[in-house]
DNA sequence: GTAATATTTGTTACTTAGCTACAAATATGG
DNA sequence: CCATATTTGTAGCTAAGTAACAAATATTAC
């Protein structure tokens, strides 16, 4: 959908999502080759093309046809862009190979590894159309209430709301469930009530969306596909994101949801730039005002 | 440093950080070869070793050579490895060549585009060291104050106050900067200071550090390196990041400060696992018992 | 200063990887 | 059931990457 006809070997297209929507239109052969790629992704890259046909059992050309199919300019192409493609990932997530135990900046590599493998998967699962539905319900909202429960969900959400207020735009961040309650049925037509959480089935957030739906507020939800929440809100931005069962480590889909809040508050932010402008503007002046640093620097610090 | 001897192919090494590393080590010819490679990175994987060897002005030997130096087995593993390395910012980072304009799914694209360059960085420039030192010295914490001023370094402070409260560590996190300055002066020998500063500038946070280093407590720092910050402070954990001078776009550096935030509390927890576990067994067991799911769900949502 | 050794670099030759052209086999439609 | 498309394999070709050897250059010791 993305590109409807893909001519000169486009670099930034994503072979993996192509080779996933292509499926089943391969002949028969070039199916096997599909199947084998995806099933071994990794390897691919370090394969010569009479490795790969003898793997798969077919001839070399075909596999050379397979690559032709999915876009590419041959067999070399293929594994290039295959293996860019999939760096981003496996940068970090080299399975069993690294140490737990060294310390130092081996928690950085694992975080950084879930934080890819997180953050890469929601980017496959947005849908534009319901961002640009979420960016305008949010630019023209009159009050936003913002809430997330559980401990990840609560800082993206105060961040979402944090952000959002700094363009000039009404906006709380709830943490309360029954203040939440509360807010929620103060939102009228214009509103817009926005709710992060990763499962989707927290009752308080359910039951808010429900009420402030029922009081015909746009319910914009950040949240996991075909959930609880998903059904109650108006707008559903959902990605079933990959958690890793070891307690110890952080949770991930945070950062995705943070992204997510980020891209909402930068878009709502270019819609409104007039308005904002002179609003971040004035924010800037009193605290330049306060510290007395200027310069290229980001608002607030 | 991190690899002595870098003997059979190791995956994951950066080879452009070593590629700097290396560089002036070279034989004369080799480090034309470097030269050339450094100011052409991109170009380098679509080439045949013949041309470069050609545009360098050497014999294709002595790129296979230089691979060699690099810790490769050959050119083929080079141009491979290199793609991989740069896939990632080349990934989001095409430069003017992306629609601003596009809604949807490109504020996401730039917002991802942004977290990759800034987390990539701060990736390079972490000292293990430095985070094994303030692991062991939050390890051992009697208890955590945690600080940042500013929007988003506020938002990591409280993250951080989080993370490590969950693991039976007395932490909080002070946003107000009277506060700061009395938690301060409560804090003793056994006792951490976590400070987060992008600009490592702002008065308050450096004279916390001041006030909590002269009672004997560590102040640990995540801020720019050489700050009046990084210099207060017992242990600085320094990343120098680059941020975007347009206003609308979001922080970067939040993302990168995060990252921080969770390897240092997920080797902390590591550390500590036996309390550890117990700590958390309990929290679930309250929250299951409260909303009634179990599974391998992350705590707190 | 020169001989001896080590290091660096290029030339030649070889193996194999990837691609093309063509032919056989299979499927599709009238 | 035949004729036409489409798919697949075989054989051969080009060139890419590498190895082995030899020449050139630098380094060291006496």
């Amino acid at each position: 959908m993305p590109t409807p006809d893909n001519g000169p070997a486009q670099g930034a297209v994503d072979l993996i999502s192509n080779l996933r929507q292509l499926n089943g239109t391969f002949a028969a052969r070039e199916q096997k080759v599909a199947d084998f790629v995806s099933a071994h992704l990794e390897e691919i890259s370090g394969m010569t093309i009479a490795e790969l046909a003898g793997a798969v059992g077919v001839s070399t050309p075909t596999v050379v046809r397979f690559c032709r199919s999915m876009g590419c300019d041959g067999f070399r192409e293929f594994k290039l862009r295959l293996a860019q493609n999939l760096a981003v990932s496996l940068q970090y997530l080299a399975p069993n190979q690294r140490d737990m135990s060294e310390g130092g900046a081996g928690a950085v590599d694992q975080v950084l590894g879930a934080l890819y493998a997180t953050v890469n998967v929601m980017r496959q699962q947005i849908v534009p159309e319901r961002m640009d539905a979420a960016v305008q319900a949010l630019t023209e909202a009159g009050q936003i209430v913002v809430a997330g429960v559980g401990g990840g969900s609560t800082m993206v959400a105060q961040e979402a709301a944090n952000r959002l207020f700094r363009l000039g735009i009404p906006a709380v961040a709830v943490s309360d469930s029954y203040l939440l309650q509360m807010r929620a049925a103060t939102l009228g037509a214009n509103d817009v009530l926005l709710l992060v959480s990763t499962s989707g089935a927290a009752d308080e957030i359910v039951s808010a969306a429900g009420i402030a739906g029922g009081y015909g507020a746009t319910v914009v939800a950040i949240t996991r596909p075909g959930s609880r929440l998903a059904q109650e809100a108006t707008i559903a931005i959902e990605a079933d994101l990959p958690e890793d069962p070891d307690i110890l480590k952080p949770t991930a889909s945070r950062y995705a949801h943070l992204v997510i809040v980020d891209a909402l508050a930068m878009s709502v932010a270019q819609a409104r730039s007039e308005a904002t402008t002179e609003n971040l503007r004035r924010i800037r002046a009193s605290l330049t005002a306060y510290h007395g640093r200027t310069g290229p620097q980001p608002l607030g610090d």
